[in-house]
RNA sequence: GGCGGCGUAGCCAAGUGGCUAAGGCAGUGGUCUGCAAAACCAUUAUUCAGCGGUUCGACUCCGCUCGCCGCCUCCA
């Protein structure tokens, strides 16, 4: 059994490599830092946060790396905007970045490192370009020359020539060809500076990512990942700036993540269509957008919408509910003598979650089918849990409580069922309350005046106050052991 | 225009040529209930955008057509 990935390079699903036996190095591209990040920016991170815990559950050592672009033009100016610097500007949105990685539970990856603090390596590639003849010095600029790297397009799948004849690259007089991308970036007054053998300037966007990742995991590395509109031009940059001053293959293995649309459009600052981490988590709570995004495989499209989010939250909540359910059965209730309710196939389903599990996970990390898997599991749980006896058989117990259990373990790896059962549905039917904004005592009230007409079956009014508190989305189920309330959900 | 991808039930979404085309939401019928609700059970695609081809056999591979999305400028 081996972990299948989709690698862009190749276009196909391949087994996964890794240069170390065992070992993982995965570089991952970070924000650029000067705004909130938006749903997107959480799926990126999700997505690798997903991947990285996955290969470690698996017994892989993982060396994750994901960088901050902390300079470049939109930091510049929307730091002359609040008049501020680039670096405080960053900063600040590094810090709020933060912020929204916590509430969604992320772990950190191994080495962030900033792009401000690595100009000297950058400097060392470029001179190394120069060197070698595949880049060149334009008035204060210096440009990597494509017509060098034979490869160039091969991750994209484009050739120079048909992009070449696009009229959208707008063609700069110092280049000495349109095709050829900027290393470093001669300074204008007022922009924060750098000093280098070029003169004062700063580096260009690629340059970054394949001096960072040549640093914290050589030249040749298992996995660099990013979502799917890096990859050209970023990506192919990286590997033409990487490839050529190395002289090495740069990245075994390329993931891209899709989208996340509104209205099937890509969410992005220009259509206005995003939404940020933290509008979100306003209202949902952070496992649900975790459920959203891994509803989904990685690499497809997701669209949001409320409808979406409010399926998340159903099947969320279903599988709180069966975790709940099995953490308020006493594991002492068990009678050694009793008859098992269990049968061998659902013995069988239950046991075999794990292995139904990995197959899932190990076929291009396909959540999707992974939560399908929670749910089938769960669907067999339930139907035996609604016909469990008062005093069950111990093996039934045994199996209820392990199953709970591993299903914690292999949700976890996604993030989610990772708060206690009964307190999620307990702050979910709070959550619910505040915002009707309803007396409890009232209900309770309420519900012992309609108990007295239950007992002396005085049905119409018993119903007309059932009606009254439905109609103030409080809903009442008659049990065996009494009526409970919950708070609808519109 | 070039390149990449997608099109599976009312909606979302798996499906690595051959086993009953997972799972969720919604719907319908039932068990339970004084009636309900919740829960549970059952049911919901003779068919995978369309047309051809390869194959003993295709949702799965190939070609074409239609529709949608993305990249080709910064972008997760």
């Amino acid at each position: 059994m081996t972990i299948r990935i989709y690698n862009t390079l190749s276009g196909k699903r391949e087994p996964l490599k890794t240069l170390k036996s065992g070992h993982v190095k995965l570089y991952v591209c970070g924000i650029t830092s000067y705004d909130y990040c938006h749903i997107g920016h959480a799926r990126s991170a999700l997505a690798f946060d997903m991947i990285v815990r996955y290969l470690r559950y698996r017994d892989y050592k993982v060396t994750y790396v994901r960088n901050f672009t902390d300079i470049d033009d939109k930091i510049i100016a929307r730091a002359r905007q609040q008049n501020c610097s680039s670096d405080e500007l960053a900063s600040r949105f590094i810090d709020e970045f933060y912020l929204d990685m916590d509430k969604l539970g992320i772990d950190r990856p191994d080495i962030e490192p900033r792009a401000t603090d690595h100009i000297p390596e950058m400097i060392e590639i470029i001179t190394e370009l120069i060197d070698k003849g595949m880049a060149y010095q334009a008035g204060n600029d210096v440009y990597y020359i494509v017509d060098s790297f034979p490869d160039y397009g091969k991750l994209s799948r484009r050739n120079i020539e048909d992009m070449r004849a696009g009229a959208r690259i707008a063609v700069n007089e110092q280049k000495h060809n349109p095709m050829d991308f900027v290393l470093w970036k001669g300074s204008k007054p007022g922009e924060p500076t750098w000093e280098s053998p070029w003169g004062a300037g700063r580096p260009g966007w690629h340059i970054e990512c394949s001096a960072m990742s040549r640093k914290y995991l050589g030249t040749t590395f298992d996995i660099h990942g990013g979502g799917k509109d890096l990859i050209f031009p970023h990506h192919e940059n990286e590997i033409a700036q990487s490839e050529g001053a190395n002289d090495k293959p740069f990245v075994t293995t390329w993931i891209h993540h899709g989208f996340v649309t509104i209205r099937d459009e890509k969410m992005s600052k220009s259509l206005g269509n995003f939404l940020t981490i933290r509008d979100i988590l306003s209202s949902y709570h952070p496992e649900i957008l975790r459920f959203f995004i891994f509803s989904t495989q990685y690499r497809n499209p997701l669209d949001f919408s409320e409808s979406a989010m409010k399926n998340a939250t159903l099947g969320l909540e279903k599988l709180y509910e069966c975790m709940a359910a099995i953490d308020v059965l006493d594991p002492d209730i068990g009678d050694e003598q009793a008859k098992a309710l269990l049968t061998d196939v659902d013995k069988q389903k239950i046991g075999a979650l794990e292995e139904r599990f990995q197959n899932a996970m190990d076929n291009d990390f396909n959540t999707a089918q992974a939560q399908g898997i929670f749910f089938d599991t769960v669907k067999t749980i339930n139907r035996n849990l609604s016909i469990l006896s008062s005093s069950p058989a111990q093996s039934d117990i045994d199996i209820f409580k392990n199953a709970a259990s591993t299903l914690k373990k292999l949700a976890d790896i996604m993030g989610l069922l990772r708060v206690d059962a009964v307190t999620f549905l307990a702050e979910k039917n709070q959550k619910l309350l505040d915002k009707i904004n309803i007396d409890e005592k009232m209900i309770n009230l309420l519900i012992a005046e309609r108990e007295q007409c239950r007992i002396e079956k005085n049905w119409s009014r018993s119903d007309q106050i059932r009606d009254e508190l439905l109609a103030k989305n409080i809903e009442l189920k008659d049990g065996p052991s009494g009526t409970e309330w919950s708070v609808k959900r519109n």
